[in-house]
DNA sequence: CGATATTGTTTGATTATCAAACTATTTGAC
DNA sequence: GTCAAATAGTTTGATAATCAAACAATATCG
């Protein structure tokens, strides 16, 4: 069983490294050089569709708020996000992407897509699911493993 | 095919930021506080077995040398790496673990070890075969990814 | 020998990050 | 209703991570 091990980890590792990097380097070379790969994920966690406080997306992106507060300041010098006060309590911030962020948003997603899409096209429909099927392992040790985290 | 694709591409996701995180973490609550989650990945890059000049970690990391001399010399303080001039070749520095390093990085290789394993509990021999098939795809499609890349 | 290439270091600028101090606002106790 | 406490976010000071470009040391090759 360990030589398993060893190959599914090897290519975890190397398939973690390899997005980040691809996700960096295909950022630099298109219209939106001026976003870092951090940038680009604390769009994608603001997301399209619903608006977020600062506080619920800082804890989707497991960073403080004032971190969040930092780099909000630069997306939105840059033209990406949309600081909306709330009405209804004055001191909440709502989070939303403006058009550009938007269109950046569909392209990352797209990304992501094509990636899983090219990964799965010569497996059969069982496979898929068994693929599946280990991630959804992986997933809930890990969520299993985070909730016994010291603090 | 595309609710599978948002489900497996979900899964990724929140994988890399599971896994992250709790490497961040238990760092931080162990007897090696003093190392970030990137220095962990350097000690990981510069391995226990061979001795890596700065040049192939760097490009292992995926990082410029420049910024690979900075870390290592924190590394260095802080008593987890060796720097070693080549004999042959005065040019080159060849980086090695010191003992405390190779402690650190035992520890690292464990949790990576015992996640997969932990992963693999509750499958079959054929299904551990097929997710181990779907990550060699996937882990392919990026290798080609990467090469296509500009630059 | 001298020009060129290679390996690594240093430097200056920018981003990412946290903790702690701070501001503005809301809530709740009296 | 007012004031203390709680909450949401911002600012600040410090440190780490990063790159590109200038630099230094060494090797190679004509």
């Amino acid at each position: 069983m360990d030589p398993k091990i060893n190959e599914i980890n090897g290519y975890l590792v190397s398939i973690f490294n390899d997005v980040l990097m691809i996700e960096e380097r295909t950022l630099q070379t298109s219209q939106f050089k001026d976003v870092s790969i951090k940038e680009m994920h604390t769009i994608d966690a603001i997301g399209m569709y619903q608006e977020h406080t600062t506080s619920e997306v800082a804890k989707k992106l497991g960073i403080t708020v004032g971190t969040l507060t930092v780099s909000v300041n630069n997306l939105v010098r840059k033209g990406y996000v949309n600081r909306v006060r709330s009405e209804k309590d004055r001191r909440v911030v709502k989070l939303a992407l403006t058009k550009q962020g938007r269109l950046l948003y569909r392209l990352h997603d797209k990304f992501h897509r094509d990636m899983v899409r090219e990964t799965l096209t010569e497996m059969s429909e069982e496979e898929a699911e068994v693929l599946m099927k280990g991630l959804l392992n992986l997933h809930s040790f890990l969520e299993r493993t985070k909730e016994q985290l010291p603090e």
